[in-house]
DNA sequence: ATCGTCATAATTTTT
DNA sequence: TTATGACGAT
């Protein structure tokens, strides 16, 4: 391979980036600069060029998406594949670590990964076996508290509680949760970093293993490293090895889980001999859009600073609407949507991003009304599903016995006549001998302590479980999976379910036997081809949209269209207190970061960008009146092209003309709405002709509309006499 | 055990 | 407003 071939595609910053030579390197990529294509490029480099062996490289990232990203687009370029190289997740190559050294790590050899639903079950249970009151102690209160110092890398003992009442009891039920996991060899997200880190740290033989290994580390989206894994990196890092860092601190939106800012803003201190490299070239946007993005993010104080440029043109100014309420917001993006899917664009070159999941309801509303198809991202992903972990949770109990939460999952699922009292006297049992909940049952059934019908049902559990750990031994993953799925009675159980619920349930089960015939057992790694796949199911949740049909509106958050990019995107309820949302716009910090999360949301967009913000929103049922959001006013009003500027004087638009006609909207018609009339409505007057419906005040015979004409423009008009006819 | 009712809370989410 | 969870009734 020949090394133009690596550098040829770079402008020059990347180029220089690429081939940097001295120890450390610092970049600051920016939005739509080709950050992915420098790591994959330098990786290339050191291949190729330098000659460094791919075992001697680390390539770590935040999401499973961007390693199969990194690792696709390296085996493309270099043309073989690069198995021996570790590219992953944190959390996947700290499970990897653990599964290699789980002696040296204190974990029994077949741990699994407890997800963070199954996380706050366990916690939970814990509250209530503690004796506490689960209203004054909410479960998921306790498991952000846990979380959160296991990010900072605290462990129970090493948290003071100073006296404070609250904070002993916390500690107490971080103490008791170290307990139940430790005993049933679960791991939480939070652990395997904390693990993987603590390993090292205590065990540096290990540590000086991986030290000599990998020369050349590299890591993705720096910015939302958080505490562990900065040091994890350093200690791996030691003074020898070779850091290639790549990350925007303007993108940082992560705060509130635990990610450091700070940590790209430390790492040049830190790490002596760093060399800086800022891609500032974007390949992305139009200039009007990355002005504004600029011009936003200029308002955030301790930047590294950097500024977006393009040399492509400046294209359309951005677009400002202002509606009336949060309804007429939804329903002029979506017929603006619908009208460029008429001209020449696709649904899915749209994007309708907002603060709030709440939001998209409105946008769901208007677009099935119109008939376009969207997609909704964010939802449950395939492994999260009620069902799937049923499922798992039998195979997580023959893989291990002692997986209380799984133990408790499926003990009476399907209901096999173990009620609250014999569970609730396993329970008092296991806390009271500090055993398993499994060890806690069949106690309980030898010595027969219950009743005698309960006893029959909890030794049938039993026996199944134990015979499908035996029936399944020597089987292949693929049939192991379907076998369990047949004998456990799910499959009925879902039967049950009422309409297309279970069937979809079942389908799903079917789906199981497949992802587990074609999960790929990386043979290398010391577990059983079972426990591997459970681990897996526990780390890469899959994909989150059940029927990803093709050409569909994409709505999501702003947090979830980070590292995407659409030719046209809709910021919506771009308002004060709700983005900025209220709970961020008391402390700089937090209010600093919503300004990123609207620079990322502005750079999300190609051609042609959208800002809209309502009036009046109604948020829990209550009216708002929200102001416009102070991140507009950050934008250049020249930048700008308000679509709608007063409600007094409204411009028609010269987009109107291009409405196609009369697709009736089905919105819901608002209770007090004279004549049946709807605000967005398209009516005819005798006189004025055609126009829109804007506003209206008063009722029955007193009611008035404001109407937008479109030639005659903006009336107010008694609806008793205007005789308007809908369109 | 399953359904209905009431209270409560309500940013953002990957691993 | 709505979704979720807890609790009580059939």
């Amino acid at each position: 391979m020949d090394v133009s071939e690596i550098l040829n595609p770079l402008n020059e910053a990347q180029r220089s980036a690429v081939t940097v030579d001295g120890q450390h390197a610092l970049i600051l990529a920016g939005a739509g600069s080709g950050k992915t294509r420098v790591l994959v490029h330098r990786i290339s480099w050191l291949i190729e060029v330098e000659k460094v062996s791919p075992y001697a490289v680390l390539a770590v990232t935040f999401t499973n998406k961007a390693s199969a990203e990194m690792r696709g687009r390296i085996e493309s370029l270099l043309g073989i594949p690069v198995g021996s190289m570790w590219v992953g997740t944190f959390h996947s190559l700290a499970h990897r670590l653990l599964r290699a050294h789980w002696q040296d790590a204190d974990l029994p050899q077949g741990f699994q990964i407890l997800d963070s639903q199954d996380q706050q079950r366990v916690i939970k249970r814990l509250i209530k076996a503690m004796d506490l009151d689960d209203s004054q102690w909410p479960a998921k209160q306790a498991q952000g508290f846990i979380n959160s110092r296991k990010d900072e890398g605290l462990r129970s003992a090493h948290i003071e509680d100073r006296g404070d009442p609250y904070l002993r009891q916390m500690i107490k039920i971080y103490q008791g949760y170290e307990e139940i996991c430790q005993r049933g060899g679960l791991i939480d997200f939070a652990e395997l970093l904390l693990r993987a880190l603590e390993l090292w740290r205590n065990k540096p033989d290990v540590l000086n293993h991986y030290r000599s290994r990998f020369s050349h580390i590299l890591v993705d989206e720096f910015q939302d490293t958080n505490s562990i894994q900065y040091a994890w990196v350093q200690l791996l890092a030691g003074d020898q090895n070779k850091l290639f860092v790549v990350g925007d601190d303007d993108q940082s939106i992560y705060g509130w889980r635990g990610a450091k800012i700070e940590n790209i803003q430390r790492f040049s201190k830190d790490f002596s001999g760093t060399q800086t490299f800022r891609l500032e070239q974007n390949y992305r946007s139009t200039g009007n859009i990355l002005k504004a993005a600029n011009a936003l993010i200029a308002n955030n104080t301790s930047r590294l600073g950097k500024e977006l440029w393009t040399d492509g043109n400046n294209g359309e100014p951005i677009q400002l609407y202002r509606a009336f309420n949060d309804f007429e917001e939804a329903r002029y993006v979506v017929e603006q949507i619908s009208i460029y899917t008429e001209l020449d664009m696709r649904r899915d070159d749209h994007a309708i991003l907002y603060r709030s999941n709440a939001q998209s309801r409105l946008f769901e509303e208007a677009l099935l009304a119109r008939g376009i198809s969207y997609r909704v991202y964010g939802g449950l992903r395939f492994y999260e599903r009620a069902e799937i972990k049923d499922a798992l949770a039998y195979l997580r109990l023959m893989s291990n016995r002692h997986d209380d939460p799984s133990f408790e999952r499926v003990v009476n699922l399907p209901t096999r006549g173990i009620g609250e009292r014999s569970l609730q006297a396993i329970r008092d049992h296991s806390r009271d001998y500090r055993v398993s909940l499994w060890d806690a049952a069949c106690t309980l059934c030898q010595q027969q302590l219950l009743a005698s019908r309960a006893m029959s049902a909890l030794s049938g559990f039993i026996s199944l479980i134990e015979k499908l750990a035996g029936d399944c031994d020597g089987l292949d993953l693929g049939d192991t999976v379907e076998l369990v799925i047949e004998h456990v009675g799910l499959i009925e159980h879902f039967k049950k379910d009422k309409g297309e619920r279970g069937q979809a349930r079942i389908e799903n089960l079917d789906e199981l036997g497949t992802a587990a015939r074609q999960f790929q057992y990386d043979e290398s790694i010391d577990m059983s081809q079972l426990d591997a796949f459970l681990s897996h199911a526990s780390l890469e949740s899959g994909e989150s949209g059940d029927s990803q049909s093709d050409d569909c509106v994409q709505l999501m958050t702003l947090h979830s269209a980070k590292g995407l990019e659409f030719p046209a995107v809709f910021l919506c309820g771009v308002e004060e207190g709700l983005f900025p949302h209220k709970m961020s716009i008391e402390e700089p910090g937090r209010l600093e970061e919503e300004r990123r999360l609207c620079y990322v949301g502005i750079t999300r967009a190609r051609q042609r960008l959208y800002i809209t913000h309502a009036e009046t929103r109604r948020i829990h049922g209550a009216e708002t009146f929200p102001a416009p959001s102070r991140f507009i006013n950050e934008i250049p009003e020249e930048l700008i092209k308000e679509i709608r500027p007063k409600q007094r004087a409204p411009q028609v638009s010269t987009l109107r003309h291009l409405r196609p006609q009369t697709a009736r909207r089905r919105s819901a018609p608002l209770d007090d709405a004279p004549l049946g009339l709807r605000l967005g409505q398209q009516v005819s007057h005798p006189k004025f002709g055609e126009g829109t419906v804007m506003s209206y005040e008063g009722q029955g015979k007193q009611a008035r509309v404001q109407v937008n004409f479109n030639a005659a423009g903006s009336k107010w008009l008694v609806a008793a006499y205007a005789n308007l006819q809908a369109v």
